[in-house]
Order: structure tokens, then sequence, then C-alpha cells
DNA sequence: TTACGTGCAAATAATTTGCAGTCCC
DNA sequence: GGGACTGCAAATTATTTGCACGTAA
């Protein structure tokens, strides 16, 4: 499997040429997202390895590592404009930071206590089966699950 | 209907004796939790009123409204100190902020975006039907459903 | 009395914002 | 070239902590 060809990484490209780098320009540029420098090294880093949940923190600790010379703040308003465009998405679990997912389909999340890793549990596997009724002047957004996990004693 | 004894509020008391500021002060004690004036002051603002989803900065408010002498550290503390002692739960939803639920029982939310509003969903009224397998050093803790609510454009 | 609580202010932690300078088209 | 973007540092917001003082048992 091609690195830039996960199904929520490649599932709305216009293009594909074959060219990974030259691919996640055109998804930025389709997003209305001018290409920087900035984005594209942050957008490889997000996309280029599959389904991923990170922080703003985390992103930037990668980008480091990476050599993509970003600043912490730009990490943040680069993550913002990515979930506007809706390359990303967040995520509310416990906890003061906030998680983005390159998985934007529709999927729910296993979040392990402790360890503050959030996994993805797809589509299929859980199911809600009755919604309670709603007010007439609201609609639904989203139904979120959260599965908690905690490593067990010995 | 007594206004201490909504049914999480009253569940697990071992007294009842008629006079609601007693019972608050023998439920903190039966917690572990000396009955100091602002842990009475804020018990009382918590559950006299049925269930609430408040945060720290809200009973803050409260707090001040009704004359009860707190700090804000204080309500943090005392609000940590009721949830580790079961007297409240915890809810994680998207946003900065912490919500404190005085419905310890098993139930699910409606969020409403924009307004920053908690709203339970009686524990029958949603059921997650299908759960997907979990590693075997791990153990489910809660499942916690949350149904994003927006109202509706006009 | 005396350990447990509380208030205050300062410390953290996560995130946002203002603005001068930089870079893509 | 010009507007979009970025970096930096300072500002905000939510929450926690340290420590001197107060109070319930």
């Amino acid at each position: 499997m091609s690195v830039l060809s996960t199904p929520s990484a490649s599932l709305n490209w216009r293009e594909q040429s074959g060219c990974l780098y030259h691919d996640l320009r055109v998804r930025l540029r389709n997003a209305g997202l001018r290409p920087t420098r900035q984005r594209v090294g942050l957008g490889w880093l997000l996309f280029a390895r599959g389904d991923r949940h990170l922080t703003a923190e985390g992103l930037y600790e990668e980008a480091s590592k990476a050599r993509v010379p970003v600043s912490l703040a730009t990490v943040y308003n680069t993550l913002h404009q990515f979930t506007e465009a809706g390359l990303l998405r967040e995520v509310a679990v416990d906890g003061a930071k906030t998680y983005f997912d390159t998985n934007t389909t529709q999927h729910h999340h296993f979040f392990v206590e402790g360890e503050n890793r959030l996994l993805d549990i797809e589509g299929q596997e859980i199911e809600v089966a009755t919604l309670p009724a709603i007010p007439d002047d609201m609609e639904i957004v989203r139904v979120e699950v959260v599965v908690r996990l905690r490593r067990k004693e010995v």
C-alpha cells in the first residue's frame, strides 16, 4: 500500500499523479490552502503514515525531528485550518488536550486511560441502536462514542 | 419531590432525617469528607436542585450569588474531592472546560454546540448494540456516548 | 489541640492573538 | 508586488500548587 493511499487520506483527492508530494500539494490547493512549506511538511507528517491521532504538541515534536521548520503557533493554526477544510477531525476526549484524527470517516474511539492514547473503532464494530427524541429546532451533528479502557490490574 | 431527593442525589444516603441540611452533612461525612462550611455550601448548590451539569467557573459564580464564601481554587478542589468520593461524575465533551454531572448513574449526553450546554439522555433511550473486541490486557471502564446537537438554520 | 481545609497569589499548561517580516502565485 | 502565511512573544483561559492562616472534631 502506498504511503499516501490510506482510505481517509486519499478519499477525496481529485488527482493522483503518482508523485505523493505533488498530490499533497494538489490536495491542499483543492482545500483552498496555499501549499506553503510548513503546510506541506505538516501534511506529509500527518497523512503519509495511515491513520493517526495527534495533539498539537505531538505534531510539533515530530516536525522538529523531521527538520520541518515550523513554530508551535503555526502548528495550531495549521491543524485548525486542516480541520476546517475537512482533512482532519477534532476528537473530544477527557483531558485537557485536543486530539486531531486523520481519519475523517464515520467511526468511534477507544481511549486508554493513563496512557492517554486514542485508537480507532471502525464504523461497523459498534452500533448505536436507538436514539432519543430531540427538540424540534435541533438537529444531530454527530454521534460520538468513546469506549474508555484501562490496563487490567495484574 | 423534596429538593434533596432526586434519584442520583439520594441514592446512597445512609440516613434520611428529614432535615436536608443535616442529611448533606451526613452524606459528606460518609464520603470521608469533613463537612466544612464551603463543602456544605457547594454541596447544597450542587445537589439541592436535581441533576445539573456545571463547570468550576459556573459553580463559583453561583456560590458568589448565594453568598457562599469560597475561592475558585477551593471550588476546583471540592469538585475533584466530590468526584473522587463518587458524588459527582466528570464529563468529557468538546471544548476546553470540564463539566461535572450530579447524576452519577449510567446515562449519556446531548451536547448543544454553540451554547455549550449539556443535557442528560436517560439510560434506556440509547443503546450501544455491539462492542468491538478489546486487547486481552485491557478492560472497559465506561462507554460514553455524546450526541452533538446544533440549532437548526431557520 | 491539631490535622485537615481554605484563601490567595503565583505557577502551569494548552491554546490564541497581534504584528512585523517572509514567501507563494 | 501584494496579499496570504509565518514566527515570535505576549495574552488568554482553565486549572493546579505552595504556603500561611483558619476551623471542625
